[in-house]
DNA sequence: GCTATAACTGACCGTCCGGTCGGTCAGTTA
DNA sequence: TAACTGACCGACCGGACGGTCAGTTATAGC
């Protein structure tokens, strides 16, 4: 692919285009490069000259999903405040963010969860580890201040508030179709009460922290 | 496929027990029927034999595999106890029954989150769908019961518990490689506490009760 | 043993797969 | 103006896809 000086034709971009919804919404087997071809508007052979496999243009669409998910790593490293402030503000802007990059975060994620037949192990690893270990800092700094219970695994936290949105963004769809389920249609509500719900379950009590 | 009044042929199992090894691994589409055929030590015209297409194939799959995941709704009715103990059965019940039944829940957890290309939308929905009601249902008599707070949704407290040991069941090797992440070749540690965590956030406190 | 049927198979089919080849075209540069 | 280059394409390639067919073998029932 062209590097940043480069700019793209415009084959290349919609050949891109075309492929990042295929492949988020379909999987990498189940689409075929004449489909993308197609949807491009270009010819099949035209995707060659630009990438040199089916299997490099995938990595080129997992390479910038990869890229559109990192701007979440950099918020959080930012981010400052107390330690309910932080958690609360990471819930909301993780989900947010994987609403507002819904192809990249369902390639990502599907990478993550498949079998034995991975593409691009190591970098999404690292994408889901750069996110995951930001936010066990989060609850390791929490715990030194004495906010975050002290029997508790950082670890084992994190993983409660990034399971609740992953899970949340994948099974969204199904969820609103059960009745009396109307979160599902709205994430803020969502993100909010599950906060509190985890923050309450995680935090040292006031009484606690003074005796 | 046969009743249960028939037996199956040799090859007839064969098929099945690699089509449900293979389809649960890789997806519906990275697998053919000679892979299928040659796992199960078969000619692809045999699974044509019992089998009128990939689609049926598939299809007896999922419903075996619904089959199979439908024992844990049969164990949340016969459930009875506290509100808390219930909960903390099912917490514990619902991730040993996918870990116990591997295949079967991968393939019906990617057939729900997978996106528009879908082969059993209704049976997916289904299997989820009782699930989620008989958690729903527990949350429900726990707040009638004055145990869960009253400012909750059960139902988004539903998702929150079901969310966890689904997010776990499907993160576990990716978590497993993380640093200082033990919990993660430990079921019985991750559902204690979670479901603590769970419990504590969303119980109504003993003073209250009392106010 | 005979018959009917289920189970099974090698060869085949049309179509589609990822990828290649030889070319054209428009723009840029020397 | 000639040479070069990147973008692009129709036709083609060998192989693989899901599925079919006629024949063979195994099994069940009489």
């Amino acid at each position: 692919m062209k590097s940043a000086f480069q700019r793209q034709s415009p084959g290349e971009a919609a050949i891109l285009d075309a492929a990042v919804q295929l492949f988020s919404t379909n999987g990498y087997d189940a689409v075929s490069m004449r489909e993308v071809a197609s949807a491009a508007g270009v010819s099949k052979a035209n995707i060659y000259h630009h990438f040199a496999s089916k299997e490099t243009l995938y990595r080129a669409i997992l390479d910038q999903s990869a890229a559109d998910l990192s701007g979440l790593v950099e918020t959080l490293a930012a981010s400052t405040g107390s330690f309910e402030s932080r958690l609360a503000e990471f819930a909301a802007g993780h989900l947010q963010h994987l609403d507002r990059n819904p192809l990249a975060s369902r390639l990502i994620i599907r990478e993550a969860f498949s079998g034995d037949n991975q593409r691009s192990r190591i970098l999404v690893d690292q994408v889901f580890g750069d996110i995951f270990e930001r936010i066990v800092a989060i609850f390791r700094a929490g715990q030194q201040a004495g906010s975050l219970r002290a029997d508790l695994d950082p670890a084992l936290c994190a993983t409660l508030l990034m399971g609740a949105d992953v899970f949340f963004f994948q099974a969204r769809d199904v969820l609103a179709q059960f009745p009396d389920v109307e979160f599902a249609c709205h994430s803020p509500r969502f993100s909010r009460e599950m906060v509190e719900v985890l923050l309450r379950g995680m935090m040292n009590s006031p009484m606690e922290v003074r005796a």
